[in-house]
RNA sequence: CGCGGGGUAGAGCAGCUCGGUAGCUCGUCGGGCUCAUAACCCGGAGGUCGUUGGUUCAAAUCCUUCCCCCGCAA
């Protein structure tokens, strides 16, 4: 089944690298379903998504429908007849009818390790939490969320400064070679796939704003994570008088220690915790750009004793 | 016309209301002190004050044109 007629399903960077692949692999992409082009910036210019662009260039039929459930997207695929459906980061949750279309099944690449962390945004929750390992698990997709019987695993260790976003990076190159290798077990006809243990099954839901205010109540090293689990977005903050600051970059340090959420020197931007300090290095004032937190403590004039957040 | 902050030396800022000498902290260069230093002391270099036009004896500052950066919201 070298030849197999291949519906792609995906939306942002990490899926249009899996696309990608399957392109240069030769795989017959028969069409592509991405989210709808959405406005983006304070300009509100629609951009269309990763995913389209990729499969626009070569002159892939690309579908972006608002609705999954309304017939059209099943008459669709129906046209297109799938052998196989590839399913990376689309955004939408696929009713059975869709499910039931490729003959060979949905393959999903999802971007941790299975069950743990089943949901929208397993890579940012694995640097939140202090992971040292994450990895990508194909799956034949069921109807609930993440829970479908799994093919591969492959996995990729944590780096102790990384960014959700650098991870990203990461984790769209191995899912592209994860998706590589699951297809030539379909070529060969030698697909195997086991199912889930419910009993370690674990979420990580789609990230709020809420979610970057600092508690510096919480630990140094529990900071560090958060902070690079919500790089690039929606990013950590804490506030002074009143207005925030975007948090790109901290570090637990040692040698400080001081109250919890007010400044412990004057050249660095050393904040106290539950534990110790934190080096706040790279900030980003409101109606700023970002920039070192020495520089932000200097032009402020700073002094020790200063309290962060609301 | 969504709301808002900003553009002054390599960096971060003050000065603008109330027009009149280009300021602060840091960096950089030179010198000094020190066993030594990211510490301290002395000295120097470095700026079309985003852009256009105007008001004025005089504009970073007041009025005006345009450009650019960013935060919120979406």
């Amino acid at each position: 089944m070298k030849d197999m007629r291949i519906v792609f399903m995906g939306t942002p960077d990490f899926a249009a690298a899996i696309l990608k692949r399957l392109i240069d692999t030769g795989r017959n992409v028969v069409g592509v379903f991405s989210q709808p082009d959405k406005p983006v910036g304070r300009k509100q210019i629609i951009m269309p998504t990763a995913t389209k662009v990729v499969a626009m260039e070569h002159d892939i039929p690309v579908f972006q429908p608002a609705k999954l459930r309304d017939g059209e997207a099943l008459k669709i695929m129906q046209e297109l007849k799938p052998d196989l459906t590839v399913v990376a980061a689309y955004g939408k949750i696929l009713p059975k009818d869709i499910l039931d279309v490729a003959p060979l099944g949905n393959v999903n690449v999802h971007g941790s390790l299975l069950p743990k962390y089943r949901g929208s945004a397993p890579i940012q929750w694995s640097v939140i939490n202090g992971d040292k390992v994450t990895g990508i698990t194909t799956m034949y997709m069921a109807e609930g969320m993440d829970t479908g019987d799994m093919i591969m695993k492959f996995e990729l260790p944590i780096g102790e400064d990384e960014t959700a976003g650098e991870l990203f990076d990461r984790m769209a190159e191995l899912g592209a070679k994860s998706i590589e290798k699951t297809l030539e077990l379909f070529d060969n006809g030698e697909v195997k796939a086991e199912p889930q243990n419910e009993e370690e099954a674990t979420y990580a839901p789609m990230l709020k704003k809420e979610m970057g205010e600092i508690d510096f109540g919480k630990t140094a090293e529990e900071i560090h994570n958060l902070v690079r689990g919500l790089n690039p977005w929606p990013m950590a903050y804490t506030f002074l008088d009143g207005k925030s600051i975007k948090i790109h970059e901290a570090k637990a340090v040692e040698g400080f220690s001081g109250e919890e959420g007010t400044l412990l020197d004057e050249k660095r931007f050393i904040v106290g915790t539950k534990n110790g300090a934190i080096e706040l290095i790279t900030v980003q004032p409101e109606g700023k750009n970002k920039m070192s937190g020495a520089d932000f403590i200097r032009g402020r004039r700073l002094l020790k004793g200063t309290k962060f957040g609301k």
